[in-house]
DNA sequence: CTGAAAGCGCTAACAT
DNA sequence: ATGTTAGCGCTTTCAG
């Protein structure tokens, strides 16, 4: 590996000035920095991070948490992550918190502990309050998505306000009878965003003077799985049908989709369905939807952590606050 | 942050027998290792990773480049990879070497070279001549999962016998008009999992003696969306229409079975359908396949790099080799 | 604008 | 088995 001492040599300089060229830090003369520029070049000379980062304290990595890596969702907002940091740049450091408790615990006690990172970005996760607290003892810039956490600056949509319009929109539709699969009132406890969108849901029944039908509750996971068995269930059994779901999420509004195929239901001659994500087999299924731009999210997610990093002058709000969403009429939702 | 002189201090030892207990490296008496990590563990301290590796030349880091974040198969031996580096204690730096060619262009000129890794697993990537021998200049353990790459340590699995299995079980069950979704002949030249997967169809045929019919063989990309045009095409035009679909991925293999079901034939009463990957949609959609345990690929190429860096005595060829693969019956396949 | 030199926090000889 | 010490390859004062 070359070092920084050869590049000196080669360029004519000191070891100081080929750090302050490369680095951008400090006044170099035009003429030293393309000499040092032109002997990198030549040399094929990279800065070691390792060195430059117990040197300066500064890595230009950023470690990004996710609850898992196989799920669209979240694969597309650490795409959007990834992408907007390695234009930047900075390296990322991978931690997938899955179902191993020990893991996630050693995540935390451990692997960020090890200075590896400038900032960390988490993704989705649930903290409670130790991981909060040993999150915020890194003292390094941490940036939540999603499910906000009252002691983290957090990018959060407002899931609350996309069910309401997913659901206005089957109402402005003229449908009544509305059947929602996702949070069920007694087991969601702590997570927050199904209930945020039961909520959503709830809400907007109410506010259009519609009594919510305790039996067009359906509990479902979030997979194509769990909304296929959800809707089986609504459409499948005795009693009032529905006639427009609106599914906590696209992965379950795909599932009932196909659940009303297989019953003989037409989509959206019988049956309006939209979702929640903007997932991209939505375009395929022809389903409406709520779309929140996953792979922006964790753009802008990265940006923000950059303006933290970069201009330590306003480390304050920078661009922190609610992200945009947006109602995609397909062909899935129709008039009753 | 707490440095390693506190901990000596309290544990009453120099740094370097703190070093020696924590890392395992070098004699420390029963009595003096435990002190230590009382001390450590009171303290809070973990060791920093950018003067460790600055001093030892190790990182306990390795770097994964995937071509695609977003898609279900990378994101799943991605996942393997993670788990099974987390639980050695490894971090991973991620490279998402999407379309954008300068970043990955970047990544093989800068970030690689950062020395911020010990070892590079590279999953599914088609690396030029210059790339690979980037790779050989860092001088670092690589494993390549997929296409087979000649000078590099590759875990492979063996594509053309997996198409050729997925054939034959068409076969076995009495089809003979059997159609193939995935490469064409002209427009694969440089991409080798599609074209060994045709050839591994056509292999299988021929070993029946039955003649392909080159309407028959539909290109795809690998996407639902592109199975389901394909199967549009094979089902919908007229002449002979086939009795078996094999599509060279469970995607596609999704959207055939949409397809069928689209045109009003019922699978696999009236059409066969096989995929290869193991997909997590494929249970539900009943879908028979040759799973390829993308998530063992990713351990196993993990486990490898382990092997590599840890015991410096066999650096030689540890488990690189073929990748097993299974035929799944499901309900997507019957008799003619 | 540039160079000399003092670390950054560890690890790895080398002693003992 | 343990301590002493010299770096690892940079960055950053501090002078000039």
């Amino acid at each position: 590996m070359v070092s920084i001492d050869e590049v000196a040599k080669l360029a004519g300089v000191s070891t100081a000035t080929v750090s302050r060229a490369l680095s951008g830090r400090g006044h170099v003369s035009a003429a030293s920095r393309e000499r040092v520029r032109v002997a990198a070049d030549a040399l094929g000379y990279v800065v070691s991070s390792r060195a430059s980062s117990l040197a300066s304290g500064r890595t230009r990595n950023v470690g990004v948490i996710v609850p898992f890596l196989d799920r669209w969702f979240f694969s597309t907002v650490l795409s959007g992550v990834s992408s907007a940091l390695m234009r930047a740049g900075y390296d990322i450091t991978l931690y997938n918190i899955t179902a191993d408790a020990d893991v996630r615990r050693e995540v935390f006690a451990t692997f960020l502990r090890r200075q590896r990172v400038d900032a960390v970005i988490a993704v989705s996760i649930e903290l409670d309050d130790d991981e909060t607290q040993q999150l915020a003892d890194l003292g390094l810039p941490v940036i939540a998505i999603g499910g906000p956490n009252p002691s983290l600056k957090t990018l959060t949509v407002d899931d609350t306000g996309m069910a309401r319009l997913a659901t206005q929109h089957l109402l402005g539709l003229g449908h009544r009878d509305i059947a929602h699969i996702g949070a069920s009132p007694e087991f969601d406890l702590d997570f927050h965003i199904p209930t945020q969108r039961r909520l959503g849901f709830e809400q907007a029944l109410e506010d259009a003077g519609i009594a919510a039908n305790p039996a067009f509750l359906e509990p479902g996971d979030f997979s194509v799985d769990g909304g296929f068995r959800a809707a089986k269930q609504l459409l499948g059994r005795p009693g009032p049908r529905p006639t427009a779901i609106f599914a906590a999420s696209d992965e379950m509004a795909i599932g009932a989709i196909l659940a009303a195929r297989d019953l003989g239901f037409q989509v959206p001659r019988d049956l309006s369905v939209i979702g929640i994500d903007g997932h991209e087999l939505g375009e395929f299924f022809q389903l409406s939807t709520v779309d929140q731009f996953p792979m922006a999210q964790g753009e802008r997610a990265a940006h923000a952590i950059l303006a933290q990093l970069e201009d330590d002058a306003d480390a304050g709000t920078p661009g922190a606050g609610a992200l945009p969403f947006e109602l995609i009429v397909r062909g899935s939702t129709a008039r009753v």
